[in-house]
DNA sequence: CGTTCCACTGAAAGCGATTTCAACCGAAAT
DNA sequence: ATTTCGGTTGAAATCGCTTTCAGTGGAACG
């Protein structure tokens, strides 16, 4: 019973090493008969492919890898409180991996080592991998995009939308922000401030025209001083919500580029003793742990993790069973909106 | 640049293919100028062994494999507050991979699934890791060690008290217990109640003789209607509680023998209007989230998972080295106490 | 000085799959 | 009736490493 090759479930089947492998691989000539009798013989072996021969033999690996931060991940299960991105990443990754037949190997990287490129390229080097995913902070790292790139293997940039090489899968930002603006509209809110985000990522744009959108849609002028750059740091929001809540016509609702953002407007807000949300609605994008556990938690969108991920390894394993060449394509995901405390009708 | 192999390697050093193997496999007889040698290529190259074709060549596989529970992945990733043991178990397993050169392989299965035996199988037949690693739940499932068995894998059940094949790491409960009681005999009680677990899990004894030893140790005498029986339910805690608190001569601290026994003390206590801490001390073990969260949040003992896994790692990896037998030895680890709140000197 | 032995190095045979390519067979075409 | 062809099947080479075993040279020994 142990070690049950593809030599045994040959003889067994009394057909060559060859058609099995074909029916194991799902290769459409071999006749219906034939494939019946193999496949009887795979059950009553428990024949399972080894991977590793799979892999030597021919051109795939059936692994997927994900690189994961090792101080983020070190922290968030440290914190007792982080976010659990690279779980439900996880688990999105696996269910799909099961799916196909290939397996999620998760490692470890130090974004600050000056043995990032080697590490990477070693772990390419030796698991040959069909596909990589890569997730925040790692998808923006330089050094290894570029050392994916020279390894010449597929990758996927999940909830990044900086340009680059590879793949993306990240949610639809411009329906993130157009969603949450209706929200506040539809609660009765006119005058909705914007603490836009850095201009340097695709998504600060696609969030503004978002909202834009939603308030033309509403029949709602767009009062281009309530839109104030910020630039997703904790300073900057302080500013610019500074900027807004001081004026004599603030908005009833402040829409923040980002979660450090949103902190920072909930800062000047408590200074300038504006209670959340009856005197000042309050949104904000990603859905870190902070914005959920704050007072009162804040009503935010919520990133399809588990779904970016499972529409990353499909995107992988579909290029590796063509060519092994990935397209430099786009993904949009559906999302979910988190409506929380922080939201309620204008006063 | 491209598809380094050990060949490249050994005709730049000059030397065979099987010297290059010996270098990189830290044999012994290999003269130091060579080694030297046979390094720079390496370096230079940018070589890193192909782990399909070492599996496939000699007789490890360089993999550990770690099975989670779905229901319980999933469970913890949507509860926002699910308890981070994979988390830990991970991080702490990555890191003693990397040092060893294995790869940590995470595989989900479904306890409740009808083909639970058929999947474990199949992953172990197609992976052929050199070990396995089973958390909570996983490692008391009859059918998963079972198949574990047949497949001849040595493995490590982490966290588990329950006796059976595979080694064990798991933490002191004995010691556990013990710090416990001296730390609420520290704040001054002596009359400490104490709901034990089950009888059928060893730890259960092994708190009870922890908690007696240091009654012992600090001078005072074992009340033994202080000691009441639990079963690790809720249910269980209730009556126990019951029994202890309404005495009149109540304890003015309790030992609950696991988290959701603790649970069940709190309810009683609240029902009879007995403040904790105020009026009655309590401590706990294991630390779940919900004891975490609790009000007020809990004394516990908190398992030290990514040391366990980072053990378990060590272990497989070196049984893999040696004979790829792994002895069933028992390992304890030092554990961490988290004093809370719920712990005060005596009213 | 020849033999034995030890320490080191290398040649060749797998491991279990895929890939390539040749062989086969019956049906359609000539 | 023979050739041709498309669709199936199988034989053998191959992937990159380890394992096994044979060989080599020099020190130690009689």
């Amino acid at each position: 019973m142990r070690n049950v090759t593809i030599v045994h479930v040959a003889e067994k089947a009394r057909v060559s090493v060859k058609t099995v492998s074909r029916v194991v691989n799902n290769e459409p000539t071999v006749t219906p008969q034939l494939r019946e009798r193999v496949q009887a013989a795979i059950d009553q072996l428990g024949y399972a492919p080894n991977i590793a021969a799979r892999r030597l033999g021919g051109s795939r690996s059936f692994l997927i890898v994900a690189f994961n931060d090792r101080r983020l991940t070190l922290e968030n299960w440290r914190s007792d409180r982080g976010n659990n991105w690279i779980d439900r990443m996880q688990y999105g990754a696996m269910l799909r991996c099961d799916v196909h037949g290939y397996h999620l190997l998760c490692e470890l990287i130090d974004l600050e080592s000056d043995q990032l490129a080697r590490r990477v390229q070693h772990v390419l080097s030796s698991l040959r991998p069909d596909g990589v995913i890569l997730t925040p902070p790692n998808c923006e790292d330089p050094t290894v995009l570029e050392a994916l790139k020279r390894a010449q293997v597929p990758f996927v940039r999940m909830g990044s939308a900086a340009a680059g090489p590879g793949a993306r899968v990240r949610m639809d930002d411009h329906a993130a922000a157009r969603q949450l603006t209706e929200h506040l509209v539809g609660l009765g809110h006119h005058r909705i401030g914007f603490v836009t985000g850095s201009a340097r990522f695709l998504a600060s744009r696609a969030r503004e025209d978002g909202y834009r959108q939603a308030l033309a849609a509403a029949g709602l002028p767009v009062d281009e001083t309530l839109l104030v750059p910020g630039d997703f740091t904790f300073e900057g929001g302080v500013s610019a919500a500074e900027a807004l809540l001081s004026r004599p016509d603030r908005p009833t609702a402040i829409l923040a580029g980002n979660d450090e953002t949103a902190l920072a407007v909930m800062h000047v807000a408590r200074r300038l003793d504006i209670a959340i949300p009856n005197a000042l609605s309050l949104a904000t994008f990603d859905d870190t742990p902070s914005v959920r556990l704050s007072l009162p938690p804040l009503t935010t969108v919520r990133q399809p993790v588990a779904e970016m991920a499972a529409q990353a390894v499909d995107l992988l394993v579909a290029a590796a069973a063509k060519d092994g060449k990935l397209s430099r394509a786009d993904h949009l995901l559906p999302f979910e909106l988190a409506l929380r405390a922080s939201t309620a009708p204008p006063p």
